[in-house]
DNA sequence: AAAGCATACAACCGCGTTTTC
DNA sequence: CGAAAACGCGGTTGTATGCTT
């Protein structure tokens, strides 16, 4: 029963790579492809345990890794994704497909970690030492984490698929979604920001996302748009938009004083001419959403400190027009699983 | 110049999950 | 269906390198 013995351990290898190893594991895989691990080492005439240089290749030996200084935009995409997903390294290396999760893993704990408690955040939290922590805004993001999850697992099978299908289908649309918005569509992945963690979270609560929540999925996706060539179609029927059984329509910016202050703290991370463009800048891909702000903008945000403002131009009595934001939402160029 | 400390990152280890027989 | 191997992931360790005193 069961399989054949597994290769005896005994006597190999450990300890660094030398440059005459790596090259035997390339020269090996080259011709043969990589697979089937527990067999490699002999075959390449390495004297170490296939789960060495399975590891060896997938962390560095893979001609496709990025190697080198992580950019601001990818640190942001790990932060986001870390406050969202937790310590899923491979799940959060999903999203930036040169990175190895070990890399990520080891730049977050060597560096970001760090970064982050210095600036008086707790790392696994997310929010500000000592601050209050808000229930309810965990038990959102508990939720907004295990719909991505799921979301995750599915697009990483969809993806292949997806690109044969749009190699296949260029002029043949045939999707579950808003004919009209359809002929004013560009090319999926030069769309608005995918929104399907929204949409997924709001599977799973009737409350009206904040802004924080809208922020953060659309810096989340922004970043991810920009890394991952993926381009699923959505099946979400215009019919179906999140908001059709909401009240109220609008929301007060500041009723959400405590979100604000989370958003603030996690972009408080990068300097402050990168916030000072990029955040209008996807404030203004909403504007049907954040009327007041687009309208007097002028200034752009207001970063003063860790703890800064990050009220910039929004004001307690603005509102947020809930009525424009499934349009977005019917746009978003990624499928979800759980629509 | 050298010792001690800090940092970065490659690699290992253990464990849960998946696959194969 | 169960057992065992293989795989994959996250935590941890070891070591090289850089910095400070």
């Amino acid at each position: 029963m069961g399989r054949s013995k597994c290769c005896d351990e005994e006597g190999l290898k450990k300890g660094p790579w030398t440059h005459e190893e790596d090259q035997k594991l390339l020269s090996f895989i080259d011709k043969h492809g990589c697979g089937s691990w527990r067999g490699l080492p002999a075959k390449a005439g390495l004297q170490r345990c296939g789960k060495s240089c399975r590891l060896r290749w997938i962390n560095y030996l893979r001609p496709d890794i990025k190697r080198g200084k992580f950019s601001l935009q990818e640190e942001r995409t790990i932060i986001h994704l870390h406050a969202l997903l937790g310590n899923r390294w491979s799940a959060i290396a999903t999203y930036l497909p040169s990175r190895t999760d070990n890399e990520i893993k080891n730049y977050w704990n060597s560096r970001l970690k760090k970064r982050l408690t210095k600036m008086g955040i707790d790392p696994m939290t997310h929010k500000p030492n000592g601050a209050a922590g808000s229930s309810k805004y965990v038990a959102n993001l508990s939720h907004m984490a295990e719909w991505e999850s799921a979301r995750l697992e599915a697009e990483a099978r969809l993806v292949r698929k997806s690109k044969i299908f749009f190699n296949n289908n260029n002029n043949s649309h045939n999707y579950n979604i808003n004919p009209t918005t359809i002929s004013q569509q560009l090319p999926y992945y030069q769309q608005l920001p995918c929104l399907d963690i929204l949409k997924a979270w709001q599977t799973t609560t009737t409350k009206l996302p904040t802004i924080h929540d809208i922020s953060h999925a659309i810096l989340l996706n922004n970043s991810r748009n920009k890394n991952l060539e993926s381009s699923i179609p959505s099946t979400l029927n215009s019919s179906e938009n999140i908001f059709a059984n909401n009240v109220p329509t609008t929301t007060k910016v500041g009723d959400d004083h405590q979100n604000f202050h989370n958003l603030s703290t996690i972009n408080s991370c990068f300097e402050d001419d990168q916030l000072q463009t990029e955040l209008p800048s996807f404030m203004q891909d909403f504007s049907g959403v954040f009327p007041e702000y687009t309208q007097n903008s002028t200034n752009g945000l207001q970063v003063d400190n860790i703890m800064g403002s990050f009220y910039g131009d929004f004001e307690d009595n603005k509102l947020i027009n809930w009525n424009n934001f499934p349009n977005y939402l019917v746009n978003s160029p990624i499928g979800s699983p759980v629509f």
